[in-house]
DNA sequence: ATTCATAATTATGAATTCAAAATGCTCTTC
DNA sequence: GAAGAGCATTTTGAATTCATAATTATGAAT
């Protein structure tokens, strides 16, 4: 058996952690599904114990679910799941739509209208404005500058992927998506934390650009408030 | 040596995390202490795999940092992370607050007058004020019905207590902290998710019950907006 | 005495082994 | 043919063993 795992910069259990959770995206490994142990850790040709500290992370994410005495098992995760996470998401991107329009340094700023110019570039390839979106939002949150936010935003985005499979979107959304991006971006240049807030929610509230029809609507659509700010 | 770890309900590495997690609460473990897995082991008569096991898991909740090759050590977490962790339980407990205040059956609010009733009544006991206090707040995370959430304040909670040694509250605190209590049971009885949303900023702003002075004030302060909602 | 190279020690990461629980499979009985 | 007891197999959970990286100690050379 060839032992030649030699290491990445990577610890081998997270390695093998962001195997796992690709091919549960990929709904290789489906929902509700029970996880083989013996049979994954001999496709990857290493012992049960570099997977079995992955799995565990992957539960402490909530990715996979334990259970006492009978292993790891893909989490089954319900619509309910989906709209609870969805406007969690919203919630803490909105907040760090807020923080950014506040704090952010003037190269920040600039770096993410960048990154919006790029994305209007891009909205004729699909795969392209997709990934350049997804830098967009992430850059937004570690300008953010709040680590914790970041990274439950990374784990909340996990989640979803478990039941979003290839992101339906129509082209449609995807114009109106650059609007709102746009708009966003206006509140953001014009340093306006409470307008930022608002344009990021509504943005979440339109159903963002990955989201599937019967996921758009979030659970608390009547409280979703006006909010007037100090400042201009 | 004696092999008798008979099992509770809980596996064995979810044991050990909690203890260990207990020990990093009451600083026998101190931040950025290296953890030295084998006398932990022996300590607790185990051996060194559900031990890494545990470890692994409180990594990925944020209470210890795994380095390559190097080992585990206990999270060091700075002022400004204390300060990103309370701005995010402000936004999570509030969010919970609007949630119930819309959603929540009639019987659960009345739950929560209940646990603040007991609030009142135990002003004099310093220990009773603090547990009741922290079961009407879980229980209104509970109430809000979203497991993520609760979930995320959760493990948010753990690490305030990495640096939170032991939660030091003026007297005087405590009555303004209960007036604080009341105000929200009043938005949360009158259904008003913007008040409630409101008051459970405030109580936050205002430094819990639980915060140092210097954590107080939340990061984001300038921006804590007056939120006016549709109805109410 | 200080610095550098090299050897000994220690600790981590991962594989392997072992014990016991859960599952399923056969064989009996009705 | 169905139900159930008892045995065999599979699989989990945990201990042990092993390989190698990191650290410390030792000693030679300047």
């Amino acid at each position: 058996m060839s032992t030649d795992h030699n290491l990445g910069r990577h610890a081998l259990y997270e390695e093998v952690a962001e195997r796992l959770r690709q091919r549960i995206f990929a709904r290789e490994l489906t929902p509700g599904s029970w996880i083989d142990e013996m049979k994954i850790s001999q496709e990857y040709g290493i012992s049960r114990t570099p997977l079995r500290e992955a799995l565990k992370v992957l539960a402490t994410e909530g990715l996979v679910t334990m259970k006492m005495r009978r292993g790891a098992y893909v989490t089954d995760v319900s619509d309910k799941d989906l709209n609870d996470v969805y406007h969690l998401l919203a919630l803490l991107e909105s907040d760090a739509a807020a923080q950014v329009a506040q704090f952010a340094r003037p190269e920040d700023i600039q770096e993410l209208q960048g990154l919006h110019s790029q994305l209007k570039q891009s909205v004729k390839d699909r795969s392209a404005f997709f990934e350049i979106n997804e830098r967009f939002h992430m850059r937004l949150l570690e300008i953010g500058n709040n680590k914790w936010r970041t990274q439950m935003v990374i784990d909340l985005r996990k989640v979803m992927k478990l039941n979003r499979q290839n992101s339906l979107l129509k082209s449609g959304r995807l114009e109106e998506s650059l609007l709102e991006h746009q708009a966003l971006m206006d509140a953001l240049a014009a340093r306006n934390p409470g307008l930022s807030l608002q344009r990021m929610q509504a943005h979440f509230a339109n159903g963002l650009e990955a989201a599937t029809p019967d996921v758009v609507v979030p659970a608390n659509a009547p409280h979703q408030a006006v909010l007037v700010t100090a400042e201009g």
